[in-house]
DNA sequence: GTTTGACTTAGAGCGCGCTCTAAGCGATAG
DNA sequence: CTATCGCTTAGAGCGCGCTCTAAGTCAAAC
């Protein structure tokens, strides 16, 4: 109940660890303004915040699911734009949204194929011997 | 009933309008030994079989769902040595739609989060007015 | 005080998968 | 015959998303 927990912050290292992006990839994406400047200690070293966790955690799905580094500027740029921006980011994540069920429902139908190839080959197997 | 029409053939620019590709990465695909060396007429101009067109559709699959180019490579290293090689084209092939279906759950969870996200928006939108 | 080591920066470099360029050839149209 | 056009080649260039380097600063350990 001291708060000190709460208050805790981490090193670029220990940020690194825990979201699974490499230090050199955070600072890249705060110098590319994907996540706005992080505080710092008084001799200059990133002291990253829970909150900071959580917005690289939300980068991440972003990521992972393909948008691009440009759109998601493109996202962050109106976060820091409050209320006002709801809308366009709203918009921003149900076209993504949509984008990638999109994406994984194309790459089921390639799979399919694939996978008649996979039956093809174990029926050929079948009848040799 | 002459024949002709099986044995049609398709230049590099109808190729790639059939399959979606572009004329240069047609080419390319050739050159790094991804296809076996297109039919050429007396002149050197390539002539795609349907045969030829089919194997293109089956890369498409491979390289939509995300397979490296190497490992397309490898694959049809294997398919030229014939039936010997059944055994590692079924491997390459149940690994990758391993790899596949293990990627495309990653992609649904962080979709969850994004829809969250999203339902969470709804949400505040329907409080404010 | 010195060494170690993690941090800082700007900017260069890299791997992937194309994508394009330049220079040239061959076939058909006028 | 010439012009046009699509094809050929080897190889350069590009966009993306990191990834790494070099040179330097700072803090803690000895």
């Amino acid at each position: 109940m001291t708060g000190s927990e709460i208050d805790q912050t981490f090193s670029v290292r220990q940020t690194a660890a825990r979201t699974g992006l490499s230090a050199h990839t955070l600072r890249y994406y705060e110098k590319i303004g994907l996540m706005d400047p992080i505080r710092r200690s008084p001799s200059g070293v990133r002291c990253y915040s829970q909150d900071d966790v959580g917005w690289i955690e939300f980068l991440k799905c972003l990521r992972a699911t393909g948008m691009p580094i440009g759109l998601m500027k493109r996202y962050m740029d109106c976060q820091r734009n409050g209320d006002a921006s709801i809308g366009d980011r709203v918009r921003i994540l149900r076209e993504h949204r949509e984008a990638v069920t999109e994406r994984m429902a194309e790459m089921q139908r390639y799979l399919d194929k694939i996978d008649a190839k996979i039956a093809y080959y174990n029926q050929e197997e079948q009848h040799a011997t």
